[in-house]
DNA sequence: CTTTTTCCCTGGACGC
DNA sequence: TGCGTCCAGGGAAAAA
């Protein structure tokens, strides 16, 4: 499922192709992707921009424009944007297609068709976003004071309250689960009881997380792909995700599997406090 | 405002 | 082989 580092990958992979780049032509065979907005007109509105930069916020795609406009693009679970440089094997699970002015296709494939693709006009991309998500996890804004300040009256687990976009931008179930162990901090603690050296802690947990997970260009569990097509190799590196059973690489307890915020939370019930 | 619950989607795993 | 059930989970929206 892609986060933070997956999304950056994509990112990263995509942006010396598409930026400077016209979209040519655009196709759109599910009509849920550009929901509410119609996926004629969005592509008929698409056609011929040009890329201006390619960007991302938490897990969102920013597709800005030489026009001021951009294209929000939300993978949520399996969704996957490929780079097709000749020739395009059939997929059942394509949802769009753009072809570029350099003769090259960008595929969107997404089996599950949670993704969503908002077109927006200039001025409407940052009161979309301050709605919805805080500052980027990574970058200088995070402050462990700013942290302290925004989890002192929340009674909610860690692990909701680390999934909460508007708190730490990116972070989806995996990099939870492998930010509060980097952490030792147990996930169903109480966010008011969290001490600033424990959220200290939780930051560089999650800064940790993010950044081997961006190294090993994401993980790969059935269909997140690169840009390219690639897997991502930060599966091989889980301490705790999806590893109950196991014992935990650093005290050797065994790895619990319990159930926090709706979402599978794994922890080491032996040095995560 | 905070927190919880439901829903959207599909395919794979599993029990019988 | 086939069918039913559960699970994966991000975020919108509604409910509590």
């Amino acid at each position: 499922m892609p986060e933070l580092p997956e999304v950056e990958t994509i990112r990263a992979g995509l942006e010396p192709h598409l930026v400077g780049r016209t979209f040519e032509h655009v196709e759109i065979a599910d009509p849920r992707l550009t929901r509410p907005q119609d996926p004629v007109e969005i592509a008929a509105e698409l056609t011929g921009e040009t890329v201006e930069a390619l960007d991302r916020r938490g897990k969102y795609l920013v597709v800005r424009f030489e026009s001021g406009r951009v294209l929000l693009i939300h993978l949520r679970m399996t969704g996957s944007l490929l780079l097709l440089q000749n020739g395009t094997a059939e997929d059942a699970y394509r949802r769009a297609v753009v072809r570029l002015d350099n003769r090259s296709d960008v595929a969107y494939r997404d089996v599950r068709r949670f993704g969503t693709w908002l077109l927006l006009e200039p001025g409407e991309l940052e009161p979309y976003l301050a709605t919805r998500i805080g500052v980027e996890p990574l970058g200088r804004s995070l402050t462990v004071t700013s942290v302290v300040d925004r989890l002192a009256k929340r009674k909610a687990p860690l692990k909701a309250l680390v999934l909460d976009q508007r708190l730490f931008a990116g972070v989806g179930n995996i990099y939870a689960d492998e930010a509060l162990w980097w952490a030792r901090l147990h996930p169903l603690r109480p966010g008011h009881e969290v001490s600033r050296q424990e959220l200290r802690a939780l930051v560089k947990g999650i800064r940790r997380a993010l950044r081997l997970g961006i190294a090993r260009q994401g993980a790969t569990l059935r269909d997140y792909r690169g840009a390219d097509g690639a897997e991502g190799a930060m599966q091989t590196e889980f301490r705790v995700y999806g590893q109950a059973g196991k014992p935990c690489p650093r005290c050797g307890h065994e790895i619990e599997k319990t159930r926090v915020a709706g979402r599978g939370t794994w922890y080491c019930p032996s040095c995560q406090h």
